[in-house]
DNA sequence: CAAAACAGCGCCTCGGTTAC
DNA sequence: GTAACCGAGGCGCTGTTTTG
């Protein structure tokens, strides 16, 4: 039973003859015809008893009626779904982002773009750098925002900036108000160290070997933002 | 040079029409 | 409602061209 079919049986039960249901599907009554004897065939039941100029239909039919109208109905969902897809106006993106990204910098980007948008729906992952990289890669996400590049055949990226590094420091610190932060200032400090995934931990070890004050590192974290409470509580510096 | 991609051709099926 | 016919499109086969 194919969809031309569905279409024919659908006309007939709805109109009652053979003509007027060609007349709806724009085409002669032979074709009408044959196509609901070609179904008849194939279904190994009589859809309709001929009974001089009207097709009456038999149980079987409105039974299977019943089916084909709830298929054309989601049918007529799906052709509703596709042509929002195509104006956009419903759909679920993924985004996937560091939880940085995704706390702090998306939600003054989503706010905008779901009041132009108002059938999209969002939905938000929050990985580290390497995470977002896999999930665009295998699919889970439809975009994600890393901290860091992480290059993939299949992958393309692109930067949206390139922010400072900083140096984390609790209140009170004798560092505080220093416009600039010198490694050496560091030495023996008790540090919060990014994990070793993210390359700004390798250039920030070099960095810090380079200018001979390796700090004493207590704790290592993927999230900055770890980092950051960790600093509050008096931990030590990231 | 072998494998892959492409184009052309004939055959078959399907869905249509006209004529009856 | 049916028979005969027509055109479009899918599919497999074959030969040619391109590519690594």
């Amino acid at each position: 039973m194919n969809l031309r079919q569905c279409e024919v049986f659908r006309a007939v039960m709805e109109l009652g003859t053979v003509t007027a249901a060609a007349e709806r599907l724009h085409v002669t009554q032979p074709a009408v015809s044959k196509m609901l004897a070609q179904l008849e065939r194939e279904l190994g039941f009589a859809a309709f008893v001929r009974n001089r100029r009207r097709l009456l239909p038999t149980p079987e039919a409105e039974a299977l009626y019943r089916e084909v109208r709830r298929a054309f109905l989601s049918l007529d969902y799906l052709t509703r779904v596709a042509c929002d897809l195509r104006h956009l106006r419903q759909g679920n993106l993924v985004v996937a982002a560091t939880h940085i990204m995704g706390s702090h910098y998306l939600p003054e980007v989503l706010a905008p773009f779901l009041e132009r948008h108002p059938g999209l729906r969002v939905s938000l992952q929050s990985l580290d750098s390497p995470g977002t990289a896999q999930a665009v890669l295998t699919g889970r996400a439809d975009l994600g925002i890393s901290q860091f590049e992480v290059p993939a055949p299949g992958l393309r990226s692109e930067v949206l900036c390139t922010p400072d590094t900083v140096c984390v420091l609790p209140p009170g610190h004798r560092l505080v108000g220093e416009a600039c932060v010198a490694a050496e200032a560091l030495a023996g400090e008790r540090f919060i160290a990014l994990a070793a995934v993210n390359p700004l931990r390798a250039a920030v070890d070099s960095m810090l070997e380079a200018a001979g004050a390796v700090p004493r590192t207590v704790v290592d974290t993927p999230l900055a933002s770890t980092a950051c409470r960790l600093v509050m509580q008096g931990t030590g510096i990231s």
